[in-house]
DNA sequence: GGACGATAATTCTCTGGCGAACTATCTTCC
DNA sequence: GGAAGATAGTTCGCCAGAGAATTATCGTCC
């Protein structure tokens, strides 16, 4: 009835039973499954001629309209450099188009290509489906708690400080 | 009152209605909060002098005892090329030691040198109190929840078909 | 007991992403 | 209006990690 992390969580009590590791039955199993989706969505994506880093850029401006760069790296937890070379990945397979951008000549307005907006538009039929899926463990209740939770963890960030 | 993903769960409500795509609220939410707890480790680890695959091998061997190389890729989920690297740079600093495996002398075990050990105890203490700060916000009951749904998402392994 | 497939570790090559520099443009402030 | 700092995007160099190939050893099966 137990996973990797609760082997973990009884290692620790045997070997540092004078320190309170039982956070990490939250958090590891985050990383863990953190793990386990990357896999799942690099696999995935590799199947439709994408890789998953990719399939980020493409969703973000599906869902969001055209953006710029530095905004797209942002949304995404990125580097800008990073960025740009996902782009240049991405229009040289015809996917996304850079234009100029008529209010600041430094930068570039991102936007789908036809092909792109086809493309995505597709895959996120099956990916909706796939995430649907993985999720049908819990029931909407327990769902809905465990969102509420991991909402809670983002929000009031107690990382920043040390 | 909402965060990050609520603001992309409407978007796609906006531009995708025809698609559940709400499963988005528990995925997404998990990789992000693994990439804020990443950024979290990789700037502590640095302030240690580590980089937070060395701390997950010596957390590893702490707790576990010493272990083969490729039982550590495995418990780390990674690769064994990758371990090699983590296990030269570590060996290098004189935290771990290979020694050779009597039983198999394809094999080498991996132990925390004394220095390997007072190192990663000493962190310990720290990083204990930092994961129990930053799981503060849910009470013990919403902790309970929460890993009990953490759990059943890592158990019951819909990934793996397509 | 010898052949053959599996396994352990390593090396090599490749790649995605980061940070630091750099250029061009924008914004602000006097 | 011009200097100074901020910002956008790119390039460059670097690095951790993945995967393929390699060598050595183990386990098994006849």
């Amino acid at each position: 009835m137990g996973d990797a992390i609760d082997v973990i969580l009884e290692q620790w009590r045997r070997e540092r039973p004078d320190l309170d590791l039982s956070a990490l039955g939250v958090f590891g199993r985050i990383m863990r499954l953190s793990a386990v989706l990357t896999a799942f969505m690099d696999d995935w994506c590799a199947a439709h001629g994408l890789r998953a880093g990719e399939f980020d850029v493409l969703t973000a401006l599906r869902r969001a309209g055209p953006a710029i760069p530095s905004d797209l790296a942002d949304a995404l937890m990125m580097s800008r450099s990073g960025m740009t070379k996902r782009l240049d990945g991405l229009e040289a397979a015809g996917l996304v188009a850079r234009t100029l951008d008529p209010g600041d000549r430094r930068s570039f307005v991102v936007a789908l290509t036809d092909e792109g907006r086809r493309l995505i538009d597709s895959a996120l039929t099956e990916h909706a489906a796939n995430m649907q899926r993985l999720a049908e463990g819990l029931s909407p209740r327990e769902r809905a708690a465990l969102e509420k939770s991991l909402r809670t963890l983002l929000t009031d960030n107690r990382l920043s400080p040390m």
